[in-house]
DNA sequence: GATAAAAGTTAGTCATAACTAACTTAATTG
DNA sequence: CAATTAAGTTAGTTATGACTAACTTTTATC
């Protein structure tokens, strides 16, 4: 529950408080409660008591009614948890597509709650997206055309699908999305088990009732088995019990 | 501050309890209020005060002395946490390379923040990685080999770093890395500002002093102005200005 | 320089979420 | 079945982090 940044614990409401003095100090001469206090969308009153405890842990200096300043080592933290938001930010935005303003409400709610080795991973991502020529080719003339439906790849499953994700294109005939068309690593909704007799009460007792939302977490070489994760459970199943199971993306 | 599942605003707290109950409920015939104690590392009368607040808003039910269950409702929400923490352990663990431990840590702490916006793109994300032939390729032979140093591009400036991440090999020699050299979207450290003069000045005064972390935001067309982010602020400035910046990267 | 407005502070309240210590009830076992 | 142990509860405490209301200080304005 307690947020991570590596070092000292701090509260994840303090941190945001260190950030948003930090900014401050860059946007104007001098930092005052008030400004702290719209910024953050709290009362001043909240503002003093988090100052209060930010100059008992010597990260930030607050002379009644004066100017609030951060200490040189309130500084650098701020400065760490300003350049997680903003990697998160360009994350969310830029790559995945996340509208700007919801990005930049989570980015600030995560930013206390990763570690330094997943920031690391983060950046090693985005590195490869940015600066490695086939990361960048890849990723605007593949990933963001397949998001589009326009991929090139004529066995690509995503650009066989109609918008509302329910069905499939197999030569020119529409069939229902069964389980066996979906691949590894992607969420499913349970619509409906067209097995008949035995096999439809062996799904069902497994768990594959309708509306039951799963996850398909391997696929053997051969198609056989499909390895699903439904409930929190990791089942195995025949590639032509999984043609029972009419699903949707979710 | 406060967790967002879209829905009713429950506390990250309880939406942890939640999830707890949803899993011990699958591992054993009854769930305990002990349990839940040992599940989430609290002591039992935390347990106490948690389901007591999840029985007044209908999401718990739990007779004294005896076990503990889940509403329809409550069953749902827990279901769609779960949900929630499995899609980003695999983001996290799978795809970014987070050391599993980690991994199931943090998605437990931020699968509280995150709107069903944010979800629904790392879905689309996942799918393209594991359902598109091209993403599939991509990703195994471009992302994984590029990290490893084994680009098969010759361009990527990825293979060129030395482990240490602070020289370019260009044509043979080893030369220090600049900000000229780094692609936008990535984070740097300033090292060294080899500038004589007035220009030393004018980049010290722009806020590139050593130890200053900065983001690349932007190069133009033509390699000419490149746009970073230095103490939040954007700055822009030209390609030769940017070589007289030595950097490294974070 | 008096007065009004803006900014800042303090005290007191509330909710969440944890804890320990002391107690009660249920389950096991000789 | 009495005694012991395990499980569960309650009361009381602590800390965070927000709030409002009432007050004080600073700043602006006439
Ligand atoms: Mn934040
Ligand atoms: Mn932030
Ligand atoms: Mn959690
Ligand atoms: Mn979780």
């Amino acid at each position: 529950m307690k947020p991570s940044l590596d070092d000292l614990s701090l509260s994840a409401s303090l941190e945001d408080y260190l950030e948003a003095i930090l900014v401050l100090s860059r946007e104007k001469k001098a930092v005052r409660v008030r400004d702290i206090a719209l910024k953050l969308n709290v009362s001043m009153s909240s503002v003093n008591g988090a100052l209060k405890r930010l100059t008992e842990q010597k990260l930030a200096r607050h002379e009644r009614y004066e100017y609030v300043e951060l200490t040189p080592e309130g500084a650098l933290i701020a400065q760490k948890i300003l350049d997680r938001h903003n990697l998160l930010l360009h994350f969310l935005s830029d790559i995945l597509h996340v509208p700007v303003e919801q990005a930049e409400k989570e980015s600030c709610a995560i930013e206390h709650h990763l570690s330094q080795e997943t920031i690391d991973r983060i950046l090693d991502f985005i590195f490869f997206i940015d600066v490695c020529p086939k990361g960048v080719e890849s990723w605007k003339n593949i990933y963001e055309k397949c998001l589009q439906g326009e991929c090139t790849d004529d066995n690509c499953s995503l650009r066989k699908l109609r918008p509302e994700g329910r069905h499939i294109k197999v030569s020119g005939k529409e069939i229902p999305l069964t389980l066996k068309h979906i691949k590894p690593g992607f969420s499913v909704k349970v619509k409906k088990i067209t097995a008949k007799g035995n096999l439809r009460k062996r799904l069902l007792d497994m768990g594959f009732s309708p509306g039951i939302l799963m996850y398909l977490q391997r696929v053997a070489p051969l198609g056989d088995p499909i390895e699903v994760k439904v409930r929190g459970f990791n089942l195995s199943l025949r590639k032509n019990e999984a043609d029972f199971i009419e699903v949707e993306l979710v």
